[in-house]
DNA sequence: CTGCTGATCTGCT
DNA sequence: GCAGATCAGCAGA
């Protein structure tokens, strides 16, 4: 059991801390019992200069964590049927957040089931943004929690590094503004990275 | 595996 | 009004 992630660590810039967040665990006690997924694809969102963030036109009840210190979650709901959960970076003040896109399960697959049974394969159980705030339980109530507190009901462990030879970056999926911006980050090779293709284009990326 | 459709919330125009 | 940080189910290749 690796120790919580410490929100110092997030705090720096968005892409440092997107990376950071590859390979971390995140655990969720939900109603089913204890959900843990191990980061493989993140998305860096800066509110401040970045026309694809939910920050960038200003502060809105929604958006309200991201400009909080970081370490928060800021959960989201989309397309009047999903929601999406995001761990918020840099300083109090400064909207900041990572979008998390896929993860690997990492406990038991009984208690995921129960929470996702309409997923055909197990790598499937958290591939997508919406799918993994739906395995971890992650709704409108669990927006602000601090997931680098032990005592939270969702938490943040530092997990085991990543080998940076196997990061690859890309384009954000379904953003419209900046695609050019290639601040998704994922780990190479793991089935659980989404198959979406950038908003705008076809083809694959490496 | 690709391409389409429906679900109907949120904040901006 | 409308587009959007989406997914599941189904059809067709």
């Amino acid at each position: 059991m690796t120790p919580l992630l410490g929100a110092g660590e997030l705090a720096d810039d968005v892409v440092t801390a997107a990376v950071r967040l590859l390979g971390c665990t995140l655990e969720s006690d939900t109603p089913d019992g204890t959900v843990a997924v191990r980061l493989v694809e993140v998305e860096a969102y800066r509110g401040a200069d970045d026309p694809a963030s939910h920050g960038f036109r200003g502060r809105t009840p929604r958006n309200a964590v991201m400009f909080g210190p970081a370490g928060h979650l800021y959960v989201y709901f989309v397309y009047g049927m999903h929601f999406c959960a995001n761990v918020s970076c840099l300083v109090d003040g400064e909207p900041g957040a990572v979008l998390l896109r896929g993860g690997e399960l990492v406990s038991d697959p009984g208690v995921a089931r129960l929470r996702r049974p309409t997923a055909r394969r197990d790598v499937d159980l958290a591939r997508g943004p919406a799918r993994m705030a739906a395995l971890l339980g992650l709704r409108r109530e669990h927006d602000g929690l601090d997931v680098t507190d032990p005592t939270s009901p969702v938490r943040l462990r530092a997990g085991s590094p990543v080998d940076p030879a196997r990061v690859r970056s890309g384009p954000r999926v379904g953003v419209v503004a900046a695609h050019d911006v290639p601040w998704r980050f994922w780990v190479d090779g793991e089935p659980a990275v989404s198959a979406y293709r950038r908003a705008g284009a076809s083809g694959r990326r490496k």
